[in-house]
RNA sequence: GCUCAGAUGGUGGAACUGGUAGACACGCAGGACUUAAAAUCCUGUUCCCGUAAACGGAGUGCGGGUUCGAUUCCCGCUCUGAGUACCA
């Protein structure tokens, strides 16, 4: 029978299904290889041809390692949670879960129609809660980690508590960005639980801060830097602004070095590895303090100094040193050409800094800066621009007074927001120094700057006291070393790379295992997961701009099992929830017995007080302020550190995380102060560095105020007359459970780990079994596009490298290679339009080649009805109605169209969709033809154009194995020479490309394979059974048919022994040696392999032909190179 | 701007360590079969000169270099694609 590819394909795909042929064993002597796929997102579109690209490469591969012996993994699943099935559900109102579902039917159905070799009892769905109850699962492991900078490895959080027990903070390596506190074994132990949870916050590898996030308002949701372009979203292509929020973070950033050391352990394409180190970003450097001189403004910097903000550090000696700024610098051997200092405009210290006279000035141009959008920011980036603060610091190694400006141009993001501006090694500190007539000062004597900075490390340093005349490596050196014997500095490397953000404001994704109680984050209990995904009304934030979850009736923690312990917690206060947002939402309490327990806990962190807590008691006790003052007191449902109940003052100690609560206590002080109370906040730091100024600013407060009036007050009156609504808080007892974390988990979450749960997909009760996990342990092949570089490949690798760190798998890398496959780009088709005498479109069409001769105006046309660049004009006529009656100008009797390489999508419509493909010539031709089209890596625009050529190899490949009658027919003869030599000419070259991934060559190769044994006529049976394993990997389906009409079982083709290659068959006695004089090739002459090079010299000269080309002439030179060339030089 | 990748016929591409440039396929041209078309098969197909053909010259983005010999190695430049961008 001909090649009857639609009947042979249905007929295998539904075996391999029914017998389970791919899956693979747990249990076996066989090594092991697992080859992977990126698993896609099912959009609703469906998969169009670029999308197999990849899979069919991966599973080429796969096939061909199970015939070489391995026992192969190669799954597949569904990255089945994200934006777009929410966006839909937005507009529809249809559950993402039934779109999502709908669109994995549409996957897979076009999956398993090409024939791919996956072991789908394996498949993994992100959004399954089976799945995520593992994501969220290593959630909690990360919560409950931090990371050990000694051991440079994560820990149980546990060991670091065990820590501060035993030795205090000291000796702990801080990889936190925020300022950790310094405290004693006994300190830590008199700290409350409240401060604690704090503290720990601060260590833990996933916390909540707040941040500066990429807010998308379109998208109603925060975004991770890798989610960002250019100040658009990426998928959507919506604003995105900088917007503080309180924010669940990966701290990503502690694996910084780790994860650029491992790249050089790990075979992946360098342009990615180098995105990689760039995203990273290590800068090795220093950090250098300069002292602020400004006596013209005290008061403003000194306050600064109290609250402990910025880099302003206090000044022991007084005087008109108040304070410094930190910049960070990778050349402190150009200090000495410092000529001014310039801060970001978002820097703590722009409005102490800011003088009187420069105030209108610095405002204004904040104000400019401000209104600049990213991109309009980056089109600036050629001019400088900035403003004078008024202020001057001071130049550690030289003394020298400089300027300190803002300016844009700094990123307040970046290092520490502030740079030493060296206009003579700098681009952008020259610009600016042109622009703001500020000195210029070279510093190597072989520097040049004329017109513009000169960076070089050449040459020897003038102008540079202690370090002129040394060399650039002498001269850094020296500098760090004297900035840190004057303790003004030290080396330091920074890294660009940010933590990650982990929280979406967005419904489908997984819910974070978190709880709020007390405002603190406490993570659910193990055994109550997975938590589910809960049902909403509408996938829309709220009216009070909480997530989706908001929406989620009744969804709340209640702890099972024994019911939380009676006595509080010592030193635990109540705070309101930080997810509640500003509005303070606080429900009245008229609860008697509430208010009795909270009179419990008042006491209980009355005998528990942290230091500053203490210190600021001693001076305000016993009315030393002339007022009676009460400490932890029961205020309603609040326990207020300090109260002066007749003034209605609060005093509340925040301690640093004061910055973490900071909207719930903005909330709470909007509602004392409904009730009619004043409410201070200082945090500990302040408190226990200056305790005067503390105090004094209480006592002004308090007489600036007038006595309470609690008649207003009192009663079931509050209660009736508070505007706050009683939605929010998270009051232990009060019947309702906890409120959950309202946030769900990026994209990126359940792309981390997936690996692993293909290795034991089914186990309900670990992530993968240990065992699992040790005989997989890492990725051989992972083949995807190179556009997840800084998004899932890093986070991957981060969320591996902690596994490995808390023993939860083995390997440090998790995927050892990896290949990037190209994209298939569109190809799009055109028509031209006939533009009449008025400049309107007509219904006539020129052909490509005439357009110069006309006006025309170019239509996109549907690329499935073209056919090699040649529009079929009935098809055209049929596609839309208003081209019913179309004309065409022709060329030679065609209608040729235009041809350019757009993204493949619908609007351009040049979408082919594998479908019509595997429909029309099979899927063994789409799967060979993918591969033909040229290398994998490569980017290249689909272009049906060839497929044919595929197709008739396939069909040759198939005639090899019947008569002119088609019918099968091989024969048991011995095979000869020739054909011995093609078929191990391609078990070997099959071998050698697949090696390097050349795929694209072994389908030429196997042509070259067929046309020979074509040639031949050959038949027999020896040669084509071995053939039929050799190219079963590209093309199975005709390989499993024409297997079992050879006379084997079914389905043992997938195991069936690679044919063993031998290098004898290939052995040649006589080559036909390119005769070349003076390089250029004239002729061949076959000459023995087995002549010596001095034989071969004598025998060409020799040659009739040669001697002509000699002309008499003696060659100068003759180079023999054997089994390759003859050259002779004249 | 910086980093990386790339540039070979009409098209996709091959040439793996410096050794016959253009494999394999598409397209195109001519031919066979056929009443005809489709399908199939055969021949030719880098360019230029010339032409039945032999033969000659040029040729792997451009300009140099190293070498007996360069698509391959080195230097400079142009262009294309990707990433990244006031990163101090």
């Amino acid at each position: 029978m001909d090649y009857q590819f639609a009947a042979i394909e249905k007929k295998w795909q539904q075996f391999w299904a029914d017998h389970q042929t791919f899956k693979a064993l747990d249990e076996t002597t066989k090594p092991k290889y697992y080859v992977l796929d990126m698993f896609p997102y099912p959009s609703g579109a469906g998969l169009h041809v670029g999308h197999p690209l990849g899979y069919i490469a991966s599973d080429i591969f796969a096939r061909y390692k199970r015939l070489k012996g391995f026992n192969v993994l190669h799954p597949m699943g569904y990255d089945s949670f994200g934006l777009p099935a929410e966006q839909y559900a937005i507009q529809t109102g249809q559950h993402p879960a039934i779109t999502t579902e709908e669109n994995i039917a549409t996957y897979r159905r076009q999956l398993d129609q090409i024939g791919f070799s996956f072991d789908w009892s394996r498949e993994v769905r992100t959004s399954a809660p089976d799945y995520y109850k593992w994501t969220q699962w290593i959630f909690m492991q990360l919560f409950n980690s931090w990371y050990n900078k000694a051991a440079d490895k994560a820990e149980p959080i546990s060991k670091l508590v065990e820590h501060f027990e035993k030795n205090g903070s000291s000796g702990v390596d801080s990889v936190c960005d925020d300022e950790v506190l310094s405290f004693t074994a006994e300190e830590w132990k008199a700290m409350g639980y409240e401060s604690k949870q704090t503290e720990l916050l601060k260590y833990r590898l996933t916390y909540l801060r707040e941040s500066t996030v990429n807010w998308c308002p379109a998208l109603g949701t925060v975004l991770a830097n890798d989610e960002v372009k250019d100040g658009f979203s990426e998928r959507g292509g919506y604003p995105v602004e900088q917007k503080k929020m309180m924010q669940w973070s990966m701290r990503i950033t502690a694996y910084a070095d780790r994860l650029l050391t491992g790249l050089d352990t790990i075979d992946w394409p360098e342009p990615l590895k180098e995105m990689q180190r760039n995203w990273i970003g290590k800068s090795v450097g220093a950090l250098v303090k300069f002292r602020i001189s400004s006596p013209t403004q005290p008061s403003p910097v000194g306050r600064a100094l109290e609250m402990g903000e910025g880099e302003v550090k206090v000044s022991p000696t007084g005087g008109d040193l108040v304070g410094a700024i930190e910049v960070f610098t990778t050349r402190a051997d150009t200090i000495f050409g410092t000529s001014f200092l310039v801060i970001a405009p978002e820097h703590d210290l722009v409005k102490p800094l800011t003088t009187p006279a420069q105030k209108a000035e610095i405002e204004a141009y904040i104000t400019q800066t401000k209104k600049k959008s990213e991109l309009e920011r980056m089109a600036d980036a050629k001019t400088v621009s900035g403003a004078f603060t008024g202020s001057y610091a001071i130049n550690p190694v030289n003394g020298e007074k400089v300027q300190v400006w803002i300016a844009d141009y700094v990123l307040a993001g970046y290092g520490t927001g502030a740079v030493m501006a060296v206009p003579s090694g700098d681009q952008r500190d020259y610009l600016f120094a042109k622009q703001y007539n500020l000195p210029i000062v070279p510093i190597i004597d072989i520097q040049n700057i004329e017109t513009e900075a000169d960076p070089t490390k050449e040459g020897r340093y003038i102008n540079s006291g202690f370090i002129n005349g040394l060399t650039y490596k002498e001269a850094t050196a020296t500098v760090i070393a004297k900035l840190e014997e004057l303790g003004v500095g030290k080396a330091k490397i920074n890294y660009r790379m940010r933590d990650a953000i982990f929280g979406r404001q967005r419904y489908w994704g997984e819910p974070v295992p978190v709880y709020f109680k007390d405002g603190l984050p406490h993570l659910i209990e193990e055994k109550d997961l997975p938590l589910i995904l809960p049902e909403v009304d509408k996938y829309l934030p709220t009216e009070s701009g909480e997530p989706p979850l908001g929406r989620a009736e009744g969804w709340s923690y209640k702890p099972s099992g024994p019911a939380p312990s009676k006595s509080p917690p010592v030193g635990e206060t109540l705070k309101p929830n930080p997810n509640a947002h500003l509005t303070g939402n606080y429900r009245e309490t008229a609860d008697p017995a509430y208010y009795e327990q909270l009179k419990d806990y008042s006491i209980a962190n009355r005998q528990n007080p942290t230091e500053a807590e203490n210190v600021l008691w001693q001076l305000l006790r016993n009315d030393q302020t002339g007022y009676k003052v009460r400490r932890q007191h029961a205020i309603d449902q609040f326990i207020a550190d300090f109260v002066f109940l007749q003034k209605g003052l609060i005093i509340e100690l925040d301690g640093h995380h004061h910055k973490l609560n900071k909207e719930a206590d903005d909330a709470r002080t909007e509602v004392l102060n409904y009730f009619g109370f004043t409410v201070m906040r200082f945090t500990n730091g302040e408190v226990l560095k200056n305790s005067t100024r503390v105090v004094e600013q209480i006592k002004e407060t308090l007489n600036s105020l007038n006595d309470r009036d609690i008649t207003k007050f009192s009663g079931t009156a509050i209660t009736s007359e508070a505007k706050v609504s009683p939605t929010g808080g998270d009051l232990e007892g009060a019947g309702e459970g906890f409120q959950y974390e309202l946030s769900t988990m990026p994209g990126w979450a359940g792309s981390s780990w997936y690996w692993y749960r293909y290795m034991d997909a089914n186990n309900d009760s670990e992530f993968a079994s240990k065992q699992a996990v040790e005989y997989w342990k890492d990725v051989d092949l992972y083949i995807g596009g190179s556009e997840h570089a800084t998004g899932h490949l890093l986070y991957s690798r981060f969320w591996n490298k902690f596994m490995k760190d808390v023993n939860l798998v083995i390997e440090e890398e998790p995927f050892k290679k990896l290949i990037n496959q190209g994209h298939i780009q569109g190809r799009s088709n055109f028509v031209y339009r006939l533009i009449d005498d008025l400049g309107k479109g007509t219904n006539t069409f020129v052909s490509h080649g005439l357009v110069k001769q006309y006006q025309t105006s170019p239509i996109h046309v549907n690329v499935n009805i073209v056919e090699n660049d040649i529009l079929d004009t009935a098809k055209f006529k049929a596609w839309r109605p208003e081209f019913e009656n179309a004309e065409f100008i022709l060329e030679n009797g065609k209608y040729i169209c235009g041809v350019e390489v757009e993204k493949m999508s619908k609007r351009y419509y040049n979408v082919v969709n594998p479908d019509d493909i595997v429909k029309r010539y099979g899927a063994d031709t789409l799967r060979m033809y993918e591969m033909f089209l040229g290398p994998l890596e490569q980017s290249k625009p689909w272009n049906t154009n060839g497929i044919e050529g595929v197709f008739k190899f396939l069909r040759k490949f198939w005639k090899l194995f019947h008569d002119d009658a088609w019918n099968f027919s091989v024969s048991a003869d011995e095979p000869t020479k020739a054909e011995l030599k093609s078929l191990h000419k391609i078990i070997r070259k099959v071998e050698e490309d697949i090696d390097r991934f050349s795929f694209n060559t072994s389908v030429s190769s196997f042509m070259i394979a067929v046309n020979e044994l074509t040639e031949v006529k050959c038949n027999k049976k020896s040669i084509l059974q071995d053939l039929v394993v050799v190219l079963s990997p590209y093309a199975p389906h005709i390989c499993e048919e024409l297997w079992v009409l050879l006379g084997n079982a079914a389905g043992t083709l997938s195991y069936a022994p690679y044919p063993k290659f031998n290098a004898a068959y290939l052995v040649e006695d006589e080559f036909a040696y390119p005769i070349s004089i003076n390089g250029k090739t004239k002729m061949n002459l076959n000459i023995s392999l087995s002549l010596e090079p001095k034989d071969i010299e004598a025998f060409v000269l020799a040659s009739a032909d040669v001697q002509k080309y000699l002309d008499h002439k003696v060659p100068k030179k003759v180079i023999v190179v054997k089994g390759r060339i003859v050259n002779i030089v004249l």
